[in-house]
DNA sequence: CATAATGATGAAACCGGTTTCAGAAACAGT
DNA sequence: ACTGTTTCTGAAACCGGTTTCATCATTATG
């Protein structure tokens, strides 16, 4: 049971089979093959916590995510994990369902226990960020702070090129639905801000909304108050909420509005007519994000120049049509 | 920074500054007071690592999912760590994609780490699954395997609903798709079975599938190739997919094949037509787990006798509607 | 007042590994 | 045969807490 019990049975010091379970190289081969033998006959495994206290890392990074039920973290996630899982690390992740203050309890308890943190659109304070990355390794996505390596995913130039898209349908006044403050929301804004502002386009805001479904619902209402013809909404689950207020009041989309999302979450191939939106390069994200922080983690100083930038893409699909004078579009659009 | 800097600046010793932390009621007022102010100027916190091992728990319980993009494993989830933190805990994540040998690895892995270990839908073989038990205290979720404790989402009645809910609206030939081999789909699938013999509907079966949308495209066109009008998916993510693909080779939902899925996750109400589906309590399944597991972790006993069921419910929206003879329905089903 | 019970504290063992350091053994070179 | 390396191993300290047990001071009890 205990690295004792299997040093006494085979033999050896305590010290030996330490070494065979951490640098078999160090120890002659038949004591290894003796004490392995030994090992797996009393089915004996290195205590991890053990091991962890002794060695002073755990072999676990922690992550925490906006809302674990979220498509967008999800991918992410998902991404992380399986970069970890190559590098032998393991994965605590928490999710603070766009929170701050639970987003900033979960960090302070895993920042005590974990090699490195991984925060993913970090709602907290600057202070409080700070305070993380002196306690921890922290790397960050889609969050802008001195101090810290971030992975940003940079939409401004696809939003704006969603702009463009809808522009050349012959839309000429758009509206962006605003989601939770913070950086990607601030660049999407941006994004859109200029290029309507380019292209001579009347452009307004709604919200700020909370990246959900159901406040999709919600602006739908409100875009149905306002003479728009085109939104961009500030991710694909509200666009998604919008398209459904709009088709229970009447209006079809693309055909008498169009609508374009953000992040290309699996929804958006999933829904009809399938979603216009900017994709988000999630999943590369998450992985360079992990890379810079296994980076820090192991003293390989990488990535402490500069955050890294990784543009999104806009992809057309259905959502998006031609603005009708007043919505006279032929209504089959099956492709 | 360590236990025995904060007992030497506030003089005391190492033991009396561990109660402080652990069983504060046992030191008296005022060294504790002095204690704690030491503490906090230092800022000192224990040091998670060492007090695991010292405690022979990690108050950390893993839980490991088919898929963690799947948003019926996010809901399982957060229904989870809500329940898990409010009990002190913190939680180990790892998803598996649906890939047995992956879920066995890693909940091997959190086994020597956690104080129990939560498995929602297993696919890991009798043995393997024992073997965990063996280790640390395992609960389980639509998975049934004498001697572990488990909570079973049990759709069989729903299913049948669904069915009825079917022939009521004058469907006589009816498909299920088939999910992948487990407890889930087994259930199902029976009570699909059963309530079609009960009321003598034509009942087939096609798959099985894997859980995903891309899959449901897929099943979309081998219904195509049968005469039914009426499916029942193994979930909603396979149904959404049915849809899509029916809409593209335009045959219209309800008007013409009527679609029922499983689960009633997010999805369900985010698609056009709204989803018929059947309910499974997730979050319910979830928290109901994770009590046992802290039951067993701490000693009281609840929950070792027999698994808990929770019934699955219908939930009846657009996606089904009555069969015309040849699909000869109005078109206008808004309600 | 003597004694028992109660309460607060510290010394030391312990949790289960890792790692430094030094010594022993084997080997090479001249 | 002698010295200088190299390889292998064990003793013991250490990681940072917790917990048992004994001690001592204090208060309650007869």
């Amino acid at each position: 049971m205990s690295i004792r019990d299997v040093a006494a049975q085979a033999g050896v010091s305590p010290a030996t089979v330490s070494r065979v379970f951490t640098r078999p190289d160090t120890v002659a081969a038949d004591t290894r093959r003796r004490v392995i033998a030994v090992a797996d006959e009393l089915n004996y495994t290195p205590h991890p916590v053990a091991r962890s206290l002794a060695q002073g890392r755990t072999g676990t990074i922690g992550i925490v995510v906006p809302d674990i039920a979220n498509s967008f973290s999800a991918v992410t996630i998902k991404a992380v994990q399986k970069e970890a899982r190559r590098d032998g690390f393991t994965l605590f992740v928490a999710g603070s369902d766009e929170f701050a203050l639970d987003e900033e309890r979960w960090a302070r308890a895993m920042a005590a226990q974990v090699d490195g943190l991984l925060l993913v659109s970090p709602q907290m304070s600057d202070d409080t960020l700070l305070a993380l990355a002196g306690m921890t390794p922290v790397v960050m996505t889609n969050r802008l702070l001195d101090g810290i390596p971030a992975v940003l995913t940079d939409a401004y130039e696809a939003t704006g090129h969603a702009v463009e898209h809808l522009y050349a349908l012959g839309h000429r006044e758009l509206v962006y639905l605003a989601g939770p403050d913070g950086y990607s929301n601030e660049v999407r804004l941006r994004g859109f801000r200029d290029a309507c502002g380019r292209l001579g386009i009347a452009a307004s805001e709604l919200g700020p909304f909370s990246a959900r479904f159901s406040a999709g619902l919600r602006a739908g209402d409100l875009v149905l108050a306002t003479s728009a013809t085109g939104v961009v909404a500030y991710n694909d689950e509200v666009a998604v909420g919008v398209i459904n207020r709009l088709a229970d009041r009447g209006i079809r989309v693309p055909q008498d509005v169009s609508v374009v999302g953000h992040d290309d979450t699996q929804l958006a191939e999933m829904v009809m007519p399938r979603l216009t939106t900017v994709r988000i390069p999630a999943a590369a994200a998450g992985a360079a994000a992990l890379g810079m922080l296994l980076d820090m983690v192991a003293g390989r100083d990488g990535a402490v120049h500069g955050p890294l930038r990784l543009p999104g893409e806009l992809v057309v699909r259905a959502s998006t049509g031609p603005a009708g004078p007043v919505g006279g579009k032929d209504e089959d659009d099956r492709s």
